[in-house]
DNA sequence: GGGCTCAGTAAACAGTTGTGTGCTGAGCGC
DNA sequence: GCGCTCAGCACACAACTGTTTACTGAGCCC
């Protein structure tokens, strides 16, 4: 995994994740757009010059927060999808799979949320783009299933596109949560699963005929 | 609807408009905790200090934004559910209500898209409140539907928020498709009535024993 | 071990920020 | 018409911002 790197090369590493660690901590209170150059180096301890070795701007540092973040609930997913391949577990196991994950990382979880529509335009399109591969992914794991038969492409993409807006958003809620700020996590468990249960049931009596009526 | 207003509030209520404007038009480029006071003043034409005599701070004027922000939405969307009881032609008419209304007032939903989840709690807070009233909304329009005979309070409103979040969500992608972020507005509204059709074959055969099984 | 590389420094730059003060003058009620 | 109210003003304040400059010195390569 860890390639050998110089000692130099490992400082300036080390260095580079207390700036991320730091952007990501000041971002528990602010959005990326108003955290200040000066107010990252000053929480890393190191002059604000010093930023310019390891990002071009606040900005370009939000894009590398982006993968990050992004990449590990995504991993964690993946994980609880292809686990149990019966319904009911399968929907009770991945709710619980984003809960744990949201409780280790809100960080990352807070991160997208704040960033997904937020004012710096290229974080902006680099959540999309993770968004939109995750989908596709999410998109084949769920045309293996059998119920998958027969379906069009279009309409397995607009299943998988659904799963994946529905646990960004559960994870939003299970965040919120966290912080008092909506219903308590329990809660936003329990109506998680009963709407996983509806899309799950919708797309047990889909029919090709559904997806033609509404191509027109 | 409108009192006579004295001159004097007359001008006050112009100069508080022209405020709230020009925020909503600074948050195009950046969230609301980036924008400086001196900003919204400088595009108003007024001094700053003239600004402490409409908002306590900048928090205060999102707050106010809010509420006409998602006001707008919800009585568009209001129209767009009470109106077919039809069911296909409910779900496409509802989405063109949403298209049309993205197209008359994206800076309202590129608002809340970005405050939603944004850096100031008590624009976060505000929002999720007039969300949750939404919901509320919805919820009560569901359930005059014959299809929602022996559903469970808990089970109908999660109906509603799954509605609500929905439309948000694809009010969101239609903004993106605006700005050329995102899959153009033909494929987003194509991917939305699916996706209600989706949501609305789970309510046809949904039952009591659904819900009852994700309460434990 | 000599010379080069380069992460991090200190200092200075010209702007910017939010907020406080005391004032002006148009419009109001009486 | 007189006197009060109060939206908006000009000015001053200290604190902060991003970026550039020339530098230092620890660690690397040969």
């Amino acid at each position: 995994m860890s390639a050998t790197l110089s000692q130099r090369d490992q400082q300036k590493a080390r260095t580079r994740r207390a700036l991320l660690d730091a952007g990501l901590a000041l971002l528990e209170e602010q959005s990326l757009s108003s955290i200040g150059l000066r107010e990252i180096t000053r929480a890393v301890g190191i002059s604000p010059a010093a930023f310019y070795r390891h990002f071009r701007d606040v900005a370009d540092l939000g894009v590398a927060l982006v993968e990050e973040s992004l990449g590990s609930l995504h991993e964690a997913i993946r994980a609880g999808l292809s686990a149990h391949s019966e319904d009911g577990a399968r929907i009770d196991h991945l709710v619980d799979v984003i809960a744990a994950h949201v409780r280790r990382h809100p960080e990352h979880i807070r991160f997208v949320a704040r960033e997904r529509h937020g004012g710096v335009a290229a974080v902006r399109t680099a959540i999309g783009a993770e968004l939109d591969r995750f989908a596709e992914e999410v998109t084949r794991l769920l045309a293996e299933d059998e119920i998958s038969r027969g379906w069009s492409a279009e309409d397995l993409r607009m299943l998988g596109e659904t799963y994946v807006d529905h646990m960004v958003m559960t994870a939003f809620a299970f965040l919120d949560a966290a912080l008092g700020e909506g219903p308590p996590a329990a809660t936003v468990a329990r109506t998680a699963r009963r709407q996983l249960r509806l899309i799950s049931l919708g797309r047990r009596y889909w029919t090709a005929s559904d997806g033609a009526a509404t191509t027109g």
